[in-house]
DNA sequence: ATTCTTACA
DNA sequence: TGTAAGCA
């Protein structure tokens, strides 16, 4: 049958573990067939997989998957699920926007302080013994 | 040989 | 998520 498969033919198809596979599904966001204790794959779980590893690149959290995976599950239309997708991608944006902005702001202040220990440390160099007026007795 | 569950890192 | 134990 090439529209069921076995865990360990999902796990390759998409590139993680079997581990990975059974903890997402622990999480409630896939729930496979089972032929006794035996997981079996059908195209559906293959499309959560999909959703699954697209909110993961993403960056979206294994709860938002799930709730964007519920919604795609449960509305037909995909309207409700288009909309909070949308959604969680301006919210996603706006983070890794403001995330950018810190990443500037302490990499400009790294580059101010590196060139303040740069200019210390060459006048210390320079000057050897003549740090402050006041001490310069131990000799 | 593989999968499954459970538990710990 | 990785790793490992003990089953089926």
């Amino acid at each position: 049958m090439t529209e069921q498969w076995g865990i360990a033919e999902l796990a390759a198809e998409f590139g993680v573990t079997t581990r990975t596979i059974r903890f997402y599904e622990d999480k409630g966001l896939i729930s496979p067939e089972r032929r006794g204790q035996r997981r079996v794959y059908h195209p559906r779980d293959k499309v959560r997989l999909q959703l699954i590893m697209r909110g993961k690149r993403l960056g979206f959290s294994l709860d938002e998957i799930q709730a964007m995976i519920d919604l795609y599950d449960a509305d037909p239309s995909e309207v409700s699920q288009l909309q909070l997708f949308l959604d969680k991608l301006r919210q996603r944006k706006a983070q890794l926007l403001g995330q950018r902005d810190d990443i500037e702001m302490a990499l400009d202040e790294i580059d101010r302080r590196e060139k303040q220990c740069e200019n210390l440390l060459n006048d210390k160099q320079s000057e050897p013994r003549q740090p402050k007026a006041g001490q310069q007795a131990s000799g």
